[in-house]
Parts: C-alpha cells; structure tokens; sequence
DNA sequence: CCATAAGGTGAGTCCGGTTCCGTTTACGTG
DNA sequence: CACGTAAACGGAACCGGACTCACCTTATGG
C-alpha cells in the first residue's frame, strides 16, 4: 500500500516511461475484452516486472480504473472534434454511436466497474459529469442550429445512453444497443413528434 | 466438474439436508450484503466441510445461481398471494416496491450476476421470461379491473424496472429507486395522462 | 565521475477456490 | 438385525493469481 503524495516532484524519465506503457499495455488487454487479464501478462507486456506495476499502480483495479478515466477523457474531446468537421445534428449522432461502441469497453471492464462503484470512488462521478458535459455542448449546438431539440439536457441523455449500456454482456447486444440508440438520435431530432 | 444426470434418484436424507442448509446459509451470506462470502464461511456456517458444498454446487458461481434461481421463484408466487389479498392496483404497487427492495440481494451478488450473464446462462432468460409473466399477471388484473391502463405489457415494465435496478451501488440508490418506482407506478394507474 | 535516492526486479507469501481420496453413513437386502 | 455397498462427507493438499519485500540497477544533479 504505497502512498503517492499528490505534490510529488515529476517522475523519472525511465518511470514515466514505463507508466505509459503500462497504461497502454492494460488499455490493449481490457480493448481485447480480456476482462481478467493476469497482471503478470500486462506487465510482460509492457516489457517490466510486477513489481514495477505495483510501484504505479497500488491494486490491479487502480490500473483499471486508470484506464477508465483516460478513455473517459479521450471521449470528452470527441465532441470538439466532431463539431469541427460535422453539422451540429450529424456530430451527435456520430458520438452516440461512438459512445455505444466505446461501451464495450466498459464490457470488458464490467467486474471491475461494479467494484469502482461499489467503492464509492469519485472516479464514476467525474466521469458522469464530464460526459454529461461533452452531451450537453453537442445538444446546444444542434439546437442553435436548429436541427436537434432543446428539451434535453445533458444528464438526462447520459441517463437514457447509461440504460442501453446497461444491456451489456446479454449475447449481441451491441447490434440492439446500435438500434435503440439510433432510435434515441431520431427522438432528439428537431421535427420529431413530441409528448405534449 | 462433477457431472449432475438429470435423471438421478432422490438425494439421500442426510445429503438433501445439507443442500438445504448451505442454500439457506448462502442465501443468509449474500443477502447480508457480503458479496464476497469465502465458500470455506458458508459451508462452515452450514455445519459442512467445503467438499460437501463442492459435490452440490459445481462451483461458487454455481451456488450463488442456485440461490438466485430460488429468490426469483419465491418472489414469481408474490403476485398471486397479493391478488388475494388486496385490490390488483394495490397489490401491483406492493409488487413493485418488493422487487426494488429485492434488488438489494441482487447488489450483495452484483459481480456473480455480471459472471453468469457473460456466461449466456439460461438461468437469466428463465428469471427474465417468469418474472415478466408475474407481471403480466398484475397489469392483466388491473385493467380488468378497469384500474390501470392496459398498454403496458408485462416485458416493458421489466425492462423499465431493469434501468431503475441497474442504478444499484451507488450511495443512496435505494431510496432513489423507490422514488422512481412509486413515479412508475402512478404513470400506470388508468387515467394518468397519456403520450398521445 | 560520484553519490544517492528513485526505480526496477522477481522469487516468495498469502489467500481463496477447487480437487481428491480415505473415511463415514444411510438404507435396501437377506 | 446385521451386513454390503453405493452415496455422501471431511479436510488436507493443490493451484493459480494478486500482492510484497529485500536487494539490485540506473538516472540525475552537483
């Protein structure tokens, strides 16, 4: 049970390079759907011993968890791209989908997930707020512009996509998850019969 | 990896005795909240050794299983006993809370249950499939009694009971979960306004 | 170039599920 | 009521996998 002071001075050059490698070497093994990767693999592969794995990460699931919160962060600027190279309408629904898909990550990850949760952890709360966030940039553009409605916020988005996702490990569920997302997106769209 | 004939003669008396008291103490384990419960624990609390639990149970797994198959049965018979006893609305409304309420076993064995989805077990379309007809039963009763409306099937409720119990493990959810279910309840009375 | 502290190593520990075989026991039969 | 036997039980041993620790290696600042 190492304790990382949070006002460290910065790593060595060999450790930080070694830190990335593992990140990307559990990125790869969890990516895979390998969701009980040994640590011992993930460290071989990353070209070090356990020990230096256990040196950065206190427990296999902070590894995990790790993993977690990058991919999280790497999908948070999606929308930013999107935006750059779409019509607000075409943006979203690309990054559902890109969501959908990225759920299987979470797939892989699902015992481990459970136990975040489970942990009270704060990594799940950032990640909610942080994607509710990129949502909601996607939404307000769409509805500047015109195309998606304005009656949906953010959260409430997450919300609905966190129930499709939830259908995870049921045997194809992605192929249903793709369709009831697209379903969603033709909700959203501006035009769309609306309850009253 | 014992191999269990379908078509065996009865247990022996002793041996049926044990089956129950290591299904009872399992059960007593799991809903205490301790969803990592060690084998050696339940078997001991059930005045057995560990090999007596492996000739009943092929694994871990296999025990918590069991006890979920048992849980779903006991709560599939609810309906009938509270049709007898209250008016279809009321007794759909106890339903429902006693499902939320049941779900909490389901946290205590939240990893097992990830585990044996992944294992494309029949064990979940079954609990699925009877589940959903408990609740038909329900509905079915209510809008013959002219009380709750008639166009939701027992399959749909499910599923928006699924969303609200997948909100388990993080702080609080069950007091959150009852909100959204007694919400649920009064969009089925008959007369709620409807989505045209 | 040296001192030194940061970093790395991997055999060993611990822990918990699972197996295996010798012993015990229920129960049908003479 | 023995008695034989298959069924059931016990629990020490096994094994796989996460984690530790005592010792070695190396980056880096002076």
């Amino acid at each position: 049970m190492e304790v990382f002071l949070s006002s460290s001075r910065p790593l060595r050059a060999d450790a930080r390079r070694n830190r990335e490698a593992l990140l990307s070497a559990a990125r790869q093994a969890f990516l895979g759907g390998d969701a009980d990767a040994h640590v011992e693999d993930i460290a071989r592969s990353a070209g070090v011993a356990v020990g230096t794995l256990y040196r950065h990460f206190e427990t296999r699931d902070a590894l995990i968890e790790e993993v977690y919160r990058k991919e999280v962060d790497d999908l948070c600027t999606e929308p930013g791209v999107l935006l750059d190279q779409h019509a607000p309408e075409e943006a979203l629904r690309r990054f559902l989908l890109l969501l959908v898909d990225h759920a299987a990550v979470g797939k892989g990850m699902s015992g481990v997930l459970e136990s975040i949760m489970a942990t009270d952890s704060p990594v799940f709360d950032d990640a909610r707020t942080r994607m509710a966030g990129a949502l909601s940039l996607l939404l307000e553009a769409g509805s500047a512009a015109g195309t998606v409605r304005d009656d949906v916020t953010g959260p409430t988005l997450l919300r609905a996509l966190g129930g499709i996702c939830g259908m995870r490990a049921t045997a194809g569920w992605l192929v249903e998850a793709r369709q009831i997302t697209a379903l969603l997106f033709d909700g959203l769209r501006h035009g769309a019969p609306q309850a009253p």
